[in-house]
DNA sequence: CTTTTAATATTAACAGTGTTAATTTAACGG
DNA sequence: CCGTTAAATTAACACTGTTAATATTAAAAG
């Protein structure tokens, strides 16, 4: 069974098989039902053999994470073209909450569960670079329509209002998530809440809150 | 060590004394750190005591829990005697903001994590009652105020701008827990962050924007 | 051809988890 | 004094993440 197979591409290869193994059993059971023993069956391995990928399992699911990170970012690469800067914004919006729906379980681990503070070191993704890092990518067109005048004139931090979009999708995408099967909430669709929120903030946050959004089709 | 101390307010005082100490354990080391056996070594008793009072685990964090759902919707009782509806809102947000970042790691477990869909028969919190519901409490005034036709005439259903208030402020409240420790964002201050969200949604809802909130001291 | 070497994978074990079955302990009613 | 009964305990099971020691193998060295 053990051959030595030293080839560095090869060794590339079963890392990511167990990456697989562990996205799969991850995403259709979710974090906490995922066991290195299980992953480790799944691709007919024994479990101490991930501890020579990966140092443990927090590490594992980071690199899990990463690959959706990136999954998320590049995903957006359409939209990040759009040349109205509003419209922009809002697909950016749409788009980073059709990702946490459709991905319910990375999401919660990307963005719903706290981690150890120095987790950044063990990442490979370049924070800050706008073609791995979505919230970058929402920076920089925030930034763009407030260099344009978009927003209110009185405010006067870019970074914030960046900050309030973003929780603002968050805000109804977790929610969703940790409470949209509680019945003791009369939930309204998922969309109404997410396009009410777009377009009541917009309306809070754009000098001429009448901007007519062009059409685009994405 | 077992003596035979049937009398029921000793035993609703042991099942305190198990909900204090998973409490204090859980607040200070957050929700996986909390083993049971942790918890009864914590009470000088064995952990097998502990499922004499509750069903699982689960069952007593759901129980720790509903105690602080409890604590939640109280916390707001001079609140929702405020006149002005706006303020009103206004009032709850914050206070359901001021709960959430006190007490993140209950936080976490009330909001920020799935549960199996059944646990409303465990809960004993009558939800919907607004002195033991948050929720119900901002969906009330919410109600008062689409009532008194303060919001955008075409905004037509209440229950949707009530989980849209929620979600605003959960959103922030929620990346702050999750997030709010990681350096590759240059987070500004959570109170900037709370109160823009809340203005600029507030404008984007309401039919007079510019509706003035009595100072009211909290 | 051996023999060494070094990577690869495995088994065994440790300390911990939630949970349950079987058992002891102690107080009260008869 | 004895049984009943509730309360608490010990022992055990099947897990978990993780590590140390061990085996297995293929390629390089002699």
């Amino acid at each position: 069974m053990p051959p030595k197979t030293k080839s560095p591409e090869d060794r590339e290869k079963l890392r990511t098989r167990i990456l697989d193994a562990a996205r799969s059993l991850f995403v259709e059971r979710g974090i906490e039902a995922v066991s290195m023993r299980e992953i480790a069956k799944k691709i007919n391995y024994s479990a101490t053999t991930l501890y020579h990928h990966f140092a443990d399992k927090e590490a594992l699911l980071q690199a899990v994470c990463d690959e959706d990170f990136l999954a998320l970012a590049s995903g957006m690469r359409e939209v990040i073209q759009i040349p109205d800067l509003i419209a922009r914004i809002r697909a950016l919006c749409t788009g980073y909450a059709q990702f946490a729906l459709q991905h319910p379980n990375h999401y919660r681990l990307m963005f719903m569960t706290p981690r150890a503070p120095c987790n950044l070191d063990i990442t490979q993704i370049q924070q800050g670079n706008t073609e791995q890092d979505a919230y970058a990518q929402l920076k920089l067109v925030v930034q763009e329509a407030f260099d344009a005048s978009l927003f209110k004139p009185e405010l006067t931090d870019f970074e914030l209002i960046a900050q309030t979009l973003w929780a603002s999708t968050h805000g109804v995408c977790s929610l969703e998530i940790a409470l949209g099967h509680e019945t003791w909430i009369q939930w309204t669709n998922i969309e109404p809440r997410l396009s009410l929120m777009q377009s009541a903030l917009l309306h809070g946050l754009l000098r001429h809150p009448e901007h007519q959004t062009p059409k685009i089709p994405i």
